[in-house]
DNA sequence: CTTGTTATACGAATAAATTCGTACATGATA
DNA sequence: TATCATGTACGAATTTATTCGTATAACAAG
């Protein structure tokens, strides 16, 4: 067993990880380009390549070298990293507790009437699950 | 006009200010001690006075220096400080979109009937306010 | 083959956050 | 007063993230 998850993801890296969650599997040169677009600024090439290497070596990453022009794609799971940043930030910022980061998020912030919307749809299918604790994963019959 | 609102809290300075929010005022003393017991291991003295220091320069606490043990206390609310630290993860992680995050955090995660029912009040409030535009901060009638 | 363009690899400068050692002041006490 | 405990100030080492310069290889075009 050797088998380490990837770290958390740095900001830059997290930015990468969205071009390439957007785009699907791309070249330094088009992550570079996109990257610069984002940003006000330009971002210099081997910078961008830099953070590539780096998070290849982390396991963020992987890549096609086949060719000159290497291919880069993310090698993690947008809600998987989504879920395990999230998890660090409640704990750092609210203790630990969902509920104030939601209330937080909902309370100070201004709400379409079609988002609340689709949160009641997702607070009615989560108490649906809560009071049917039915047949579990066993579901063969 | 001169007035710099105080920076985004670091990791460290964010531990501190849950202190100095649930304690009060109180020396590096007693926040060291209680920082020590927060995290696993031991915290230098001198780690948690520096850390004090520099949040003094930037504003995020003033301290009372009448005594030989200076008393440090929060500059920044709770609430102001974890709605700053959501808007920019938001941004960061979830492209901007609060409904995404909510999403995330109510989804993956398990949450209790009783969260469920209070941020049922929670949206039931915020759609009260959305059709009632009403009489904005005039109620003086 | 020579030259110009585009790539990767890699060392290193810079900046920020964190940590702690050491010097020195203050105050209590033997 | 001499000593010991406790406090602040401050310099500096360490770590991590970010950025870019430079060397060098591969390829295309003349």
């Amino acid at each position: 067993m050797s088998k380490a998850p990837p770290p958390k993801p740095t900001d830059s890296e997290l930015e990468i990880l969205h071009v390439l969650w957007q785009h699907g599997p791309a070249t330094v040169r088009a992550i570079n380009d996109d990257l610069s677009q984002r940003r006000r600024a330009e971002v210099g090439y081997t910078t961008t390549l830099k953070i590539l290497q780096l998070m290849l070596e982390k396991g963020l990453v992987r890549r096609d070298d086949a060719d000159r022009s290497h291919v880069y794609r993310a090698a993690v799971r947008e809600q998987e990293t989504q879920g395990l940043l999230l998890d660090k930030f409640v704990d750092a910022t609210f203790g630990g507790s969902a509920l104030k980061l939601v209330m937080q998020a909902l309370g100070s912030r201004q709400t379409s009437a079609d988002e609340l919307a689709q949160i009641r749809r997702l607070l009615n299918d989560i108490e649906i699950q809560n009071s049917t604790p039915n047949s579990d994963d066993d579901d063969h019959a």
